[in-house]
DNA sequence: CGGTAATTCGTTTTT
DNA sequence: CGAATTACCG
């Protein structure tokens, strides 16, 4: 294949971080300049015009999603031929990595992925052994301190020798012990598939020289986002050919609170001095009002900022509303929606709604509902750790790798089977006497004598497990899963309570039970002997988040996090809930360093619309019950006025009408008074002479021309002119 | 032991 | 305010 046409339609820059193919490289991408498509296209470059084979090229991102379109796009450059590339995020590529070398680090191979309830409850144990109270060392602060040391790269030793106060101590000795209990169910939490790849490598070099010679072009996306044991891993697999291409921005760095250390990037050329630095500083998606307001706000960090620009000249100004309160706020965004949807003609799919925290998504969820608008929301309570999923598939868990303590736990009663609390306690004692497994511990109780009400219901259990093991050993995920929920009376157990929140969960395992079909079928012949395809299912369960199942559907209005928005881009974006302690949030502004990556974390979402920006903020807030108060975000004052409107705040008076001063309306309405004769606020109820009483939709325009959309109770949607159509407040 | 009632608890973002 | 743990009774 012509080298010219792999890389026709590229800018020059772009077409530079293709063609510098050797040594280490740098690529500043900008929000929206085209760094996946410089991706895809320096790895189609490297295999169809240089000839390196794709089994030599490794490309690491975040999400699965990020991974799936990048095969994807390469694969239709380059054909079957692009099959042998290596694709894949940071875990699972440790996963697969780990799986293989298990044997190094004393692991068995069926290892089981701890989540973070599963971790969570190991620290817990840890606590119990250490005889710790865990109302002195809360959990979860301790699990989080452990995940940082291990994001940093820090094992339990190097914890401990580092420790200085008390408390540092203790922590470490949880996490010694913790790790201890991780080894014995033969388990890892999400952490430790980097850090113990990079163990594996720093102790095992020749594991580390294979992995080294059969990538030799290794390319890192986000590399903004990377952490310490991140770093790491990138290091030991590059280190040897220096082919190394790294692709972030130093601006969309919002994952330091998760260990992500932006040094990494900004510190690329002290670590590689000869490395070959590209900026991608055009910008393809957004209007120049967006992008304006976005770097005016990023702006505000310290520290050099790279200059985006855009040619798309013409766009509306990035719009502001004050909502009297978050129910306000979400019926303001749904009706902008509703109108662009009917004058405009986008598609539902064509807006996203971006807040800080999840738990901002009920409101506009009401609104949605309550307007027939079809909706998504990405993220919040995953699929995968429902309660009635994660039981499913903690009997999977249990039944590859029986010395998962976690799963066995949860599926040991589940259904109800006369297996309690004291039954647990005294397998759990007895394990840890004997340094055994909690199954083995189990069985050792149902081995001895004594007819029990409780032994003879775990000899039960155990039977049913054993069965349970060679039945579906061989079967396909789904077949396994059915099986099991039925031969566990899991299903006849919910369906006995026949309550709705009982339908809903066997409509959730309905779901899973489509997932895990969907993915043999995708997988069909990918199970090679070393694993089964059940194996490789829960694999990809543990591995999996939201966003990855998001897919662009053009029908449906998309919620999610900021966080989760990045990466992505909508035609129409609104940024909700722009207040103080909010965004920035109060938890991360405390400090400098904390409020610049909120700025961040704003300038990301801001940067996701290509052409109509709308921020909203609400002065009181209904947060855990009370109502509480905000000022707006300081972000937003940091946006030039030039490039606001903040026209659908209030309808400048027009003229009244002379013919009836007294009954049209009155402007003085509505909540604010500073400025000009009042406003007439969207969700207003209004009288119209002829087709009667109706509410506000929005408001359009201003003075003569300002038009109100009205959705009137007995004839539907009309669009009027304010001036003549003699409106009275209700 | 199981289920329900009462109370406590915490509330950022997640591969 | 809702989830999630704990207390208590059948």
């Amino acid at each position: 294949m012509l080298s010219s046409s792999l890389l026709e339609g590229l800018n020059p820059e772009q077409r530079q971080a293709c063609e510098i193919t050797e040594g280490p490289l740098l690529v500043l991408a900008g929000a929206g300049s085209g760094k996946t498509r410089v991706l895809v296209h320096r790895i189609a470059y490297l295999i169809g015009a240089c000839g390196i084979p794709p089994e030599s090229v490794l490309a690491v991102t975040f999400t699965n999603k990020a991974a799936g379109e990048m095969r994807e796009r390469v694969e239709k450059i380059l054909g079957p031929e692009a099959g042998g590339v290596f694709v894949s995020t940071f875990h699972s590529a440790c996963v697969r990595i780990l799986r293989r070398e298990a044997g190094h680090l004393g692991l068995a191979r069926g290892f089981a992925i701890y989540d973070e309830a599963d971790s969570l409850a190991g620290v817990k144990e840890a606590l119990r052994r250490l005889g710790l109270d865990p109302k002195l060392h809360e959990p979860r602060r301790l699990r989080w301190r452990i995940d940082q040391w291990k994001n940093a790269g820090v094992l339990p030793a190097a914890a401990a020798a580092a420790a200085g106060d008390l408390d540092a101590r203790r922590s470490a000795e949880v996490y010694a012990a913790y790790q201890r209990v991780l080894a014995e169910q033969n388990a890892l939490d999400f952490g430790d598939l980097i850090l113990q790849t990079t163990e594996l490598f720093a102790r095992f070099p020749e594991v580390l020289a294979w992995y080294r010679r059969r990538w030799q072009y290794v390319l890192v996306d986000e590399y903004q986002d990377t952490n310490r044991v991140q770093y790491r891993l990138v290091q030991q697999l590059s280190a040897g050919h220096r082919n190394l291409c790294v692709v972030g921005d130093p601006n969309q760095s919002i994952y330091g609170w998760r260990g992500a250390d932006v040094r990494n990037i900004l510190e690329f050329s002290r670590d590689h001095p000869d490395a070959r630095v590209v900026a991608l500083e055009r910008n393809y998606r957004s209007t120049k009002p967006i992008l304006g307001a976005a770097s005016a706000v990023v702006a505000n960090n310290r520290g050099p900022q790279a200059r985006l620009w855009t040619e798309r000249e013409d766009g509306d100004l990035v719009e502001v509303y004050e909502a009297v309160d978050d129910r306000d706020e979400a019926q303001f965004v749904i009706r902008q929606i509703l109108v662009a949807a009917r004058e405009d003609g986008r598609a539902f799919g064509e807006f996203a709604i971006f807040y800080r925290t999840n738990a901002q998504s009920r409101p506009f969820e009401e609104a949605l509902l309550e307007h027939d608008v079809p909706y998504t929301v990405v993220g919040g309570v995953r699929f995968y750790e429902r309660a009635e999923v994660k039981d499913a598939l903690a009997y999977l868990r249990v039944l590859v790798n029986p010395a998962d303590g976690m799963g066995l736990r949860r599926i040991l009663n589940s259904p109800p089977r006369g297996i309690g609390k004291a039954t647990l306690e005294r397998a759990e004692a007895l394990a840890a006497e004997r340094g055994t497994t909690l199954l083995a511990a189990l069985r050792e109780i149902a081995a001895g004598a004594g007819g029990a009400r409780s032994v003879t219901k775990l000899r039960e259990f155990l039977t049913l497990l054993d069965e349970l093991c060679d039945e579906v050993r061989s079967l396909s995920p789904a077949d396994a899963l059915s099986r099991l929920l039925d031969r566990t009376g899991y299903l006849a157990h919910l369906a006995r309570q026949a309550t709705p929140e009982a339908e809903a969960r066997v409509e959730n395992l309905r779901e899973l039970l489509t997932g895990a079909e969907d993915f043999a079928a995708a997988n069909a012949g990918v199970g090679d002997d070393e694993r089964s395809v059940i194996e490789l299912f829960l694999d990809q369960v543990a591995l999996v988040s939201d966003l990855d199942a998001w897919t662009d559907r053009s029908d449906r209005v998309s919620l999610m996090t900021a966080h989760t928005a990045k990466g992505l881009e909508f035609p129409v974006v609104f940024l909700v809930g722009l207040e103080e302690g909010l965004l920035p949030h109060a938890a991360s502004a405390r400090d400098a360093v904390g409020v610049e990556e909120e700025r961040r974390l704003c300038y990301v979402g801001m940067t996701r619309a290509m052409e109509r920006l709308t921020l909203t903020f609400a002065s009181e807030r209904r947060r855990y019950g009370s109502r509480t108060f905000a000022a707006p975000s300081r972000f937003l004052s940091e946006i030039p006025d030039a490039l606001v409107r903040s026209g659908s705040v209030s309808a400048p008076a027009p003229r009244r009408s002379a013919r009836d001063p007294g009954r049209s309306l009155d402007y003085s309405l509505g909540h604010d008074s500073a400025d000009e004769a009042g406003s007439i606020r969207v969700g207003l109820r209004v009288r119209h002479p002829i087709f009667g009483e109706g509410s506000v939709l929005a408001v359009r325009g201003t003075g003569q021309a300002c038009k109100l959309d009205v959705r009137f109770d007995r004839v539907g949607v009309k669009t009027v002119l304010l001036r003549f159509a003699n409106l009275e407040p209700v």
